[in-house]
RNA sequence: GGAAGCGUGGCUGAGUGGUUGAAGGCACCGCUUUCGAAAAGCGGCAUGCGGGUAACCGUAUCGUGAGUUCAAAUCUCACCGCUUCCGCCA
């Protein structure tokens, strides 16, 4: 959400972001809703000023017969009133529904391009890898090992469906734990949050009203969320928040929900798109500074970045471009891992900010120093998504013989440096 | 699942139809006093929207939504949330 005295003024900045974010929304027809919803307040207005004043003079009347003469005249205007509150409701319906609507103004820095294909590169770290053999891929490597089952993820839970078993689930408990450790180092607090969540925390995010079609529902209408992004911010609501506190850092860590509607022709195999998954979210909301938060949002990304790198898998980060970017995303770096058997990075990483878009809808805010109350800024990034971290550490990692070697760091949370 | 109660500003807590955006207290911010501090005294202190250069004016907001009424924090209904008791259960 945007401020819609920020739009009035800004409108050409509005089109672009739309035109760069390949969204479709037209400000004008905002604009016009808004003058129309402006007439009609004030409209209003005047008339429930009417009536106050006029009730005021009531209920200071002693005389019975003006008193009965002074009522009989506010039925009028409140006839009047009814129907011009009316009009005024349908005309904010529509104003409120394409206010979910406006896309967050991009940064300068942002590129264009339409899809993912068009993300530029800006950093690559590592050597990628070398095989003196024909390497497997993550799927091979995995159920041979007893890593992972997929025929019988697929015959419970169906298209998608996995289990992790054996060292494939005693390895994910070892990324979970060091990447906690790894993390609480750096200032942020665990939490493990609600995943069933309302609605209304969606549309605070800025996942709702776009993408309905990618949410599980249950059967009291709560969604299921898809990153532990969605309680995390949630979960200061309607709160004003002590600036002595800021920044915020929260560590996230849930199951992810994910239908992958649309996308059925994508990944069909393996671990890298799945409907459920877990994930450790960084999370952080700061004072309303456009500096502050390009500071702690190359913050963020270094972190996970760091982490990699102390797993010493080969990635490279991108600068996402304007067509990859979500309604409410200023900027956004994805952290990509290199796939071997594919010959490619695969995204498992994604790290952004969002001024204050999603505070406004979440209506959380602070005090400065002089009292005045402004929406704090978010930013939010993944720290680690598993399974889908799993696919490159083990194909980076295959040894000729079909085992793997387990990651330095992360041998003293498996209890071996060897997956055979 | 059954029963009862509750939901007011940053916090606490009055207020059951009429100049109530809302008493009192705490916290906070000024000033007085003090070498300084504490204490005390005086004053200030909600947010959104619209208008105005501004002082300020108008309007809305007492969990949310609908309703009754000339008028709702106050009455009615629904929903949400919380608390307590009983039952059930991982």
């Amino acid at each position: 959400m945007l401020d819609i005295k920020f739009i009035r003024e800004n409108k050409d900045l509005v089109k672009m972001a739309a035109e760069k974010k390949h969204s479709s929304f037209d400000v004008e027809t905002l604009l016009i809703a808004d003058e129309k919803r402006i007439a009609m307040l004030t409209s209003v207005e005047g008339l429930r000023g009417e009536q106050n004043k006029m009730n005021n003079s009531i209920s200071v009347e002693k005389d019975p017969a003006i008193r009965g003469q002074m009522i009989n005249e506010m039925r009028l205007v409140k006839e009047d009133l009814i129907k011009k509150e009316e009009d005024l409701k349908s005309v904010m319906t529509e104003w409120q529904s394409l206010m979910l609507q406006v896309p967050n103004i991009p940064d300068m820095s942002v590129p264009d391009g339409d899809s993912d294909e068009e993300n530029q590169e800006i950093k690559k770290w590592g050597e990628i890898t070398n095989f003196d053999f024909e390497p497997k891929d993550h799927l091979d490597l995995m159920t041979n090992l007893k890593m992972v089952d997929f025929e019988r993820g697929s015959k419970v839970h169906g298209f998608r469906g996995y289990y992790l078993t054996g060292a494939g689930a005693i390895l994910s408990f070892a990324i979970w734990n060091y990447a906690l450790e790894f993390f609480g180092k750096r200032g942020f607090t665990p939490i493990l949050p609600p995943v069933i969540v309302r609605k209304q925390n969606l549309y605070g995010t800025g996942h709702l009203p776009g993408d309905v079609e990618d949410y599980y529902m249950t059967q009291d209408g709560d969604a299921l969320a898809g990153t532990a992004e969605v309680p995390l911010m949630g979960m200061h609501a309607d709160e004003i928040l002590d600036a002595n506190n800021f920044p915020i850092k929260y560590l996230g860590f849930s199951p992810c929900f994910r239908r992958e509607a649309g996308s059925h022709s994508k990944d069909v195999k393996g671990l890298i798109r799945v409907h459920e998954f877990y994930k450790l979210e960084q999370v952080i909301l700061c004072e309303a500074s456009h500096t502050e938060s390009v500071k702690l949002h190359e913050e963020l990304n270094r972190n996970t970045e760091e982490f990699i790198e102390s797993l010493n898998i080969p990635y490279r980060t991108v600068l996402n471009c304007g067509g990859d970017l979500g309604q409410g995303q200023v900027k956004k770096y994805d952290i990509e891992l290199w796939i071997p058997k594919e010959g490619k990075y695969r995204e498992i990483s994604s790290a952004s900010y969002f001024h204050d878009f999603q505070t406004r809808r979440f209506n959380i805010r602070y005090r400065d120093s002089e009292g005045k109350m402004h929406y704090a800024h978010s930013l939010n990034c993944t720290a680690i998504p598993t399974p889908r971290i799993l696919v490159s550490m083990v194909e980076n990692f295959q040894q000729a013989d079909g085992t793997i070697k387990v990651p330095e760091v992360l041998q003293k949370y498996f209890g071996k440096d060897i997956i055979s």
